[in-house]
DNA sequence: TTGTACGCGTTATCAG
DNA sequence: CTGATAACGCGTACAA
């Protein structure tokens, strides 16, 4: 791998003078910048981002963790994220956080090893304190799933209560009288404030819940499937079922289906999320948006200007140009929409 | 950010020792030892990536280009990279390469700046020459979709043309007579290549074939209900539709059932890659498999391997063991499979 | 306009 | 077993 002292070997000047045409810093003589242009271009040479990031005092690059990479919710959220980057020429370094509390952690903490000093993190499993103590330590913090009263201002999170109560009064309406839940499995808040919100537009009805219809699963449609499954056979009865995910609600759908049960007719099935599967599938999801692509959006935003309000307060911010990063109107709650079509 | 001298100090050692609890070189005093572990403890101290990388020669870093991030295509060749990173504990790096040549080969050097030795691209419009030339340059550089015979080593790729022809092959035997096609405008040879398998399979079948019955739009849902509505305005007659990818036949099938086409009994649709969705959409795809999960794990397995070959070979690999990386029976060229469910 | 010298955080070598 | 010291590749005051 060619370095700065080759190209200024093989141009005849100074590392430093190669330093300059790099970054168009002080004037350089026009025929020696040319010159060393012309051999740069020649060897193809890239400067080491290590190097320099270590004299800057850290590189533009921004981390990402998700629990994992085959769910298009995920991918979803990425390309928030990565829209973001593209904006503000932030590179991105993603990272799967996987299945326990030591892996999401260990993902984060690579993350902050290599000096994304901007992170993102969907976290599944670590707990409330232990992403509290990260945060106090990383100023560019950012959490897009859930609310910390401690570090509130490094959160961006969905109402999931109302999520779950817009399902339900949704069902209701439509005279559905008993509903079933089909949770997932992660260990994170979610799934009980949505369960939280069904009771309470039960409440809100005065029409009794039964809290022992419901099924736990991976949240993908296999696990749909065999909630759905496992529901059937446990001899509930239920008219609608709230599904975690759109995933899962089709998998529900498609065990219903394989058991002479029809969707919308006799059971109707509400998903979770509102991916873009969600509209093409048969029949095609009712379910409950959950805007993740501009909350994690948002939470780029949000980490790239908390880094910069810290640099700038620590005096690094020498290159001037705010960056152009702005949080806008920097709401981070933000709130499910029912989204009405054929399962429900 | 902590840095090792701030360690030291603080356990009143110096920076040598800390750097050698911290790598477990040489022997150092157990009570030191445990002293200096406790002071990293209590300052949650992460040793710098850039720092390391510098003195290392390169952190463990594998880079990884895809074209975009929402299509669940891309999201499954990561996950094949991933499941490698994992075994050989190497981080990834993501970047989206976006519509241009100009994007994707930025893409491309940011990741080489980066420190990446190892990288994995999907290139939708680099030319040939661009990527033979960063290829000569960059020992661990590989690519998953295409064949270079300068670089063959240094691809992974699918016989497209035979995924073609096991399409129309099947459909013809289906009683098919006219088969349309839905290509995508990527700027690459996958759908040339594809079509000349279905004119291939109707010259073995010596069946003539309709060339103009061909729509062209973007690899997704949307493109190819755009395709199939061109399609059907331009008066084309067809039995058949063969698709580039599964999204764009989801797409074809939902506009013909608007326009009152019976899918598949007035006309059968193929979609390409088999994507988990296409055995959950109705009707389940009828479809040609695209192993591209094993495929980026092995080219995942054939970057690492050639890095460390190369870094051997300059006299890097001062660490002993060879990390464990494989690349196992090295097939670089796979093979589609005709997967039959419902469509078609 | 250009070159010299030092520092960024870490590892490795060599004395002690 | 431990501590100086020299790299690693680059940016940048400072001097020329």
């Amino acid at each position: 791998m060619l370095t700065i002292r080759d190209i200024a070997t093989l141009a005849g000047v100074s590392r430093s003078t190669v330093s300059r045409v790099l970054n168009n810093s002080t004037s350089v003589n026009e025929e020696t910048r040319l010159l060393v242009k012309k051999v740069m271009e020649e060897q193809g040479y890239r400067p080491n981002v290590h190097a320099q990031s270590l004299t800057n005092k850290g590189a533009k690059t921004i981390g990402v963790v998700i629990p994992e990479m085959l769910d298009p919710f995920f991918a979803t959220m990425s390309a928030g994220i990565e829209k973001i980057c593209q904006q503000s020429k932030t590179h991105i370094l993603l990272a799967v956080g996987g299945k326990t509390a030591e892996t999401e952690l260990a993902a984060i903490h690579n993350l902050v090893r290599q000096q994304c000093d901007a992170v993102v993190v969907h976290a599944k499993v670590a707990s409330d304190e232990q992403l509290v103590s990260i945060a106090e330590r990383l100023p560019g913090f950012v959490l897009v799933n859930r609310y910390i009263k401690k570090i509130a201002s490094r959160c961006v999170w969905l109402n999931n209560k109302e999520g779950g109560r817009l399902a339900a009064e949704y069902l209701l309406k439509q005279n559905k009288k008993a509903i079933a839940i089909v949770a997932s499995n992660f260990g994170i808040a979610d799934p009980q404030q949505r369960i939280a919100g069904v009771k309470q537009a039960h409440i809100e009805a005065s029409v009794p819940h039964n809290e022992s219809a419901i099924a736990i699963a991976h949240p993908n449609r296999e696990g749909g499937a065999l909630a759905a499954q496992k529901l059937l056979l446990t001899g509930q009865c239920f008219d609608a079922v709230v599904c975690y995910n759109d995933l899962m609600a089709i998998g529900v759908i498609q065990t219903l289906q394989e058991n002479g049960i029809k969707v919308p007719e006799q059971v109707s099935v509400m998903g979770f999320d509102d991916l873009p599967i969600a509209a093409y599938c048969t029949p095609r999801l009712t379910t409950i948006r959950y805007p993740i692509e501009q909350m994690a959006a948002q939470a780029a935003r949000l980490a790239l200007f908390k880094v910069q309000g810290f640099k700038a307060q620590e005096g690094f911010n020498k290159t001037g140009a705010s960056d152009g990063v702005q949080v806008g109107e920097s709401r981070q709650d933000y709130q499910p929409v029912l989204v009405v079509r054929e399962s429900g």
